[in-house]
DNA sequence: CCCATACCGTTCGCGAACGAACGACCCGCG
DNA sequence: CGCGGGTCGTTCGTTCGCGAACGGTATGGG
């Protein structure tokens, strides 16, 4: 609804500025990339709290029901990519939804190595009941931004995360 | 430098639509809110392992440092506060950097009960050279967006900050 | 003066997170 | 045929993260 903009500095920026406002550091960049963190973190906390919790999903096992759901069957290598995190955490978080009998692992048989997760018909329906209202939740909070912020919000990120990845494979010879 | 928008879509994105475009979700929301999770994981790694490695400090353990940094000693609920973590984990977080010798625990005599932090010199001369390093690679990153975007993106991370407070307090009274 | 109340930091139990190291498995080259 | 090198998932050890519960410490009312 709201669309004006909110350019006062938080109390945590504020003193940030007056602790360290004499060194010669670039607080524009400073402010734009710490509030990724702040929001990212506040959002999360919320989501947790306000609609993982009734069904005891931890942020993690959530995004991994998700993935699963928007990819189909899929390798466990391939899973850990999509969910963000390294294999070992894929593996633990795997046993644990296994283990609520919500996601089913089994072997490829053209390749030993490989090992194949899905959704159970059991995780399939907790994730149809659960993302309407986490995105319902998305929403509410994307809505005191304007739809014309929305976007240009989502296109910087972007660009953002395109830095990150392109500067992730610099620095060393690759 | 570059200032022209990017708003391709993330294939993780494309594949989304593919899948479940046909919901009545509300998808400009989502993808917000989804690349300030994606945006925040991305540069939260890029700073682990190109800023942080070389010194064997976690995230956590930094955003600990800087905290006692800006703010001096302080009591341990406002150190957990101030980090973005619970008491307990404040606990071990502490804990960690007392038994790296770059932080000091000491009882108030005031208050029994209360635990005051802060930095010890070899904890100062630590985050003093390592956060220009911090803030250099926010300011490179940042570089991939205008001053003015880079305002804008801190302004929109703001409200929605803001938001999510105001609502993680609701069904409540203020 | 005492006790109920409230608050603080810690401990406990668990799930999640990573890098390093390991066994199982595949494949291509000799 | 075999075996060296690469890839896969898992295990191990450590740290982070939370909620619940606990002991120690203040404080105010009786």
């Amino acid at each position: 609804m709201s669309s004006a903009p909110d350019d006062r500095l938080l109390p945590a920026e504020q003193k940030i500025l007056d602790a360290l406002g004499d060194l010669p550091l670039d607080f524009r960049a400073m402010w734009a990339i710490s509030n990724v963190f702040r929001s990212s973190a506040a959002i999360r906390r919320h989501m947790e709290s306000n609609v993982l919790a009734p069904d005891r999903l931890s942020w993690t096992a959530f995004v991994g029901l998700w993935v699963l759901w928007v990819w189909g069957e899929m390798e466990a290598r391939d899973f850990a990519v999509a969910v963000g995190i390294s294999r070992p955490t894929a593996t633990g978080v795997m046993t644990t939804l296994e283990g609520r009998g919500l996601v089913a692992r089994r072997k490829d048989a053209r390749d030993g190595r490989m090992v194949l997760v899905s959704l159970t018909p059991s995780g399939r329906t907790t994730i149809e009941h659960l993302f309407p209202r986490f995105n319902a939740e998305e929403s509410a909070l994307a809505s005191h931004l304007t739809e014309e912020q929305q976007d240009a919000l989502a296109s910087m990120l972007r660009s953002l995360l395109r830095a990150v990845e392109r500067s992730g494979r610099a620095g060393g010879f690759s």
